[in-house]
DNA sequence: CAGAATCCGCGACGATACTG
DNA sequence: CAGTATCGTCGCGGATTCTG
């Protein structure tokens, strides 16, 4: 990196943004929230709850979330590795925000919609196919 | 698109997701702040007032968060014209949602430093900048 | 003043191996 | 079982230019 690490800097201070970047990504929330339903899971169990996630990314996305302090990693040294995951504090705050945020989303669905059927032929979103 | 508009199925159900999918993109925030802030923005106002935003994303994110329904637009049939953008209730009221998350990302910041000193060599942001 | 249209780079993500 | 490593794709967003 030729400045300093993104979460130092990120908007600057807005602290928001700052969250949105941790949670961001496309597995980050699908793993937490996995993790919050069953509380602890080992490397597989989680592999085959989210659906569609490879190898690398389920990797990838546990190894940032534990350096995020978001979930905790414990790894027991028994003959056929078991890894297991769970939700630190941090991790379990975090899910109260966000069910205000999934409220929020729960009412905009409808909104959405509607709008969408009202002002639909502005919208930016294309259809390439006649299917 | 070759099937449904993204929001009517985002998740097939997670109302989290749909409200992150709402809000995601690098300048709806942004905007959505400024609004809350200043309560009523012309367009050139707030394009000043972001840094860093072209009229290209500023048009396009203003569009869709008022198709969102997030944002309201008024436009004055002036012979210099005047566009007026406003937060509507829904915004407002995702305004009390996103300041819980801004708490907690508030609080994480220190963690992830914290945590980003002690495990930095195994970061996922490699450094390259001399290859 | 308030946008619209086009081209393009880059980084997140996916697919596909391989390993202790 | 629990990861790693490498490569390729794809789409968001940046830069630029044009308009009523």
């Amino acid at each position: 990196m030729d400045d300093q690490a993104w979460y130092k800097n990120s908007f600057d201070g807005c602290p928001l943004t700052f969250a949105l970047n941790l949670i961001g990504g496309k597995w980050r929330l699908p793993i937490i929230w996995a993790l919050n339903k069953n509380r602890t899971m080992r490397y597989n169990e989680l592999k085959r709850s989210i659906d569609g996630i490879t190898n690398m990314m389920l990797t990838q996305s546990l190894k940032e979330l534990e350096l995020y302090g978001i979930i905790r990693r414990e790894q027991f040294p028994e003959v056929p590795p078991r890894v297991e995951y769970s939700l630190t504090e941090h991790g379990e705050e975090l899910m109260a925000a966000l069910k205000a945020l999934a409220g929020w989303g729960k009412k905009m669905k409808t909104v959405v919609i509607q709008n969408n059927i009202e002002l639909e032929p502005a919208a930016g979103i294309p259809d390439s196919s006649d299917s």
